[in-house]
RNA sequence: GCGAACGUAGCUCAGUUGGUUAGAGCGCGGGCUUGUGGUGCCCGAUGUCGAGGGUUCGAAUCCCUUCGUUCGCCCCA
């Protein structure tokens, strides 16, 4: 029986762990520079946690979440996404006495999702929040670290900011109800998809890809209409500081999201790289969710980015080879080697034995793994008490005292 | 969850209207070279043709089921 791992998870190796590992220290340095403290939550958390925050009648609810019966009858669920767990974390632990909080978090999130390229059933993120405060210098400094980060990983690669505002609880409330209102009497000309979300989700239906929901999508009542006076102010500064920063971004009135706990501004990072599953970095501002988590009534403001779409956009990193082949060329000699190995490893020189004691296996090897050195033990070495040390670039080599072969790779 | 395409060697793929022992390149192993890698030449092994069932004298090829991947929808990171 051959075991293959599940449906839309995956395992991660070579390459991609170089490249995990690149976006993971990426993410530290910036987490220095912007001074975000690291927080490592629980994979599985209530159930309860999710339901309301998310929204009942989101996708994420509904369908997507792994929610299962633990033996004293409580219901869990797998995280599917980072938010929330951050948040109950700080609750839970009393973090959010000093505001405000900077938070950022890595790992995996889960969703039952139809498994497609650049969308996985288990992936990993990287969330940023930033607790406690309305200030929307804290929106566009999440803005622009989610920029710069990106500018650095990924130099070469055409990446667009999309924003929007999504107004107070006010104005979504009031924007819903126009919505549905207009959608009603359009009713016939939507998608059979739309119109089971005229109800429930009638928001939804804006980022429609169908031509003819577009077209309706048209005439339909613009959010902007419904902002209050101090939404729509936020909104233009933010919008101004922007772009006194050079920070290229357009404004996409249907930029809508699809987590209940979104107010105010939302953004997206997308590309056009990827295929259907562009957006590398999204998230916005969440005013109510401390509060309905149980906590203090503070506001709050994160995104969150996908790893796994991180990774496809990255080229190849060539790795560091700097190990130093040791070839030990027969068997008899193996102790002497060992020696050598430990004395050289514990001036902390990396040293690669294959255990093989074949002189041309090894050199192959060593060439196929890269290696700029090889230091080669055999009859001749032993009975002089010395090492030869081949340089494989230049093909040249030498035989040399230990004390000799430390000071010339240190 | 809906629609569609695809699944052949470790990898990338070829395989005709169903026909005998299923192929190529790369990679892998061995040799040319018993203390010297990368280039070259020679030799060799690649395999549950995704899995299960059916049609047929005969199936990688046709049909059904199933698993997986990819694309679109949906959703999102």
């Amino acid at each position: 029986m051959k075991i293959t791992p599940v449906r839309g998870t995956h395992d991660f190796f070579g390459q991609q762990v170089i490249k995990y590992r690149t976006i993971q220290d990426l993410i530290s340095h910036y987490s220095v520079i912007y001074n975000f403290e690291e927080i490592i939550t629980p994979i599985f958390e209530s159930t309860e946690l999710f339901k309301k925050p998310l929204g009942e009648n989101s996708d994420v609810v509904l369908k997507e979440m792994y929610t299962f019966k633990d033996k004293n009858e409580d219901f869990l669920t797998l995280r599917p996404e980072y938010t929330t767990p951050m948040i109950r974390s700080a609750i839970s632990n009393n973090l959010l006495e000093k505001l405000p909080k900077k938070l950022y978090g890595i790992g995996p999130m889960f969703r039952r999702e139809r498994p497609q390229k650049g969308r996985y059933r288990q992936f990993n993120q990287i969330n940023f929040e930033i607790l406690g405060t309305h200030d929307i210098s804290a929106d566009i400094d999440l803005i622009i670290l989610a920029n710069n980060f990106l500018k650095n990983l990924l130099p070469e690669k055409k990446i667009n900011l999309f924003i929007n505002s999504l107004g107070d609880k006010n104005t979504i409330t009031n924007f819903s109800i126009a919505l549905g209102n207009y959608f009603k009497q359009n009713k016939k000309k939507l998608t059979e998809e739309s119109q089971s979300k005229i109800v429930l989700n009638p928001i939804r239906i804006l980022d429609s890809k169908d031509p003819t929901d577009i077209e309706i999508n048209l005439n339909a009542p613009q959010i902007s209409d419904f902002y209050s006076n101090e939404a729509k102010e936020k909104f233009s500064n933010i919008q101004k500081i922007l772009k006194d920063m050079s920070v290229d971004f357009s404004i996409n009135m249907n930029l809508v999201r699809g987590l209940d706990y979104y107010c105010h501004t939302v953004f997206e990072f997308k590309t056009s790289d990827l295929g259907s599953q562009d957006t590398l970095i999204g998230g916005g501002r969440y005013d109510g969710l401390t509060k309905l988590l149980g906590g203090p009534d503070i506001p709050g403001v994160g995104w969150a980015g996908g790893i796994e779409r991180l990774i496809m956009l990255m080229d190849d990193i060539k790795p560091l080879q700097k190990n130093i082949h040791l070839i030990i060329i027969n068997e008899s000699f193996k102790e002497y080697g060992l020696k050598v190995a430990n004395q050289l490893r514990q001036k902390n020189i990396s040293i690669h034995f294959d255990y093989k004691y074949n002189l041309k296996k090894s050199l192959s090897h060593a060439n196929q793994l890269g290696a700029r050195f090889a230091i080669i033990i055999g009859e001749e070495e032993v009975e002089k008490n010395l090492c030869t040390l081949k340089d494989l670039n230049k093909n040249i080599q030498e035989k040399k005292t230990i004390e000799n072969i430390i000071k010339d790779l240190s």
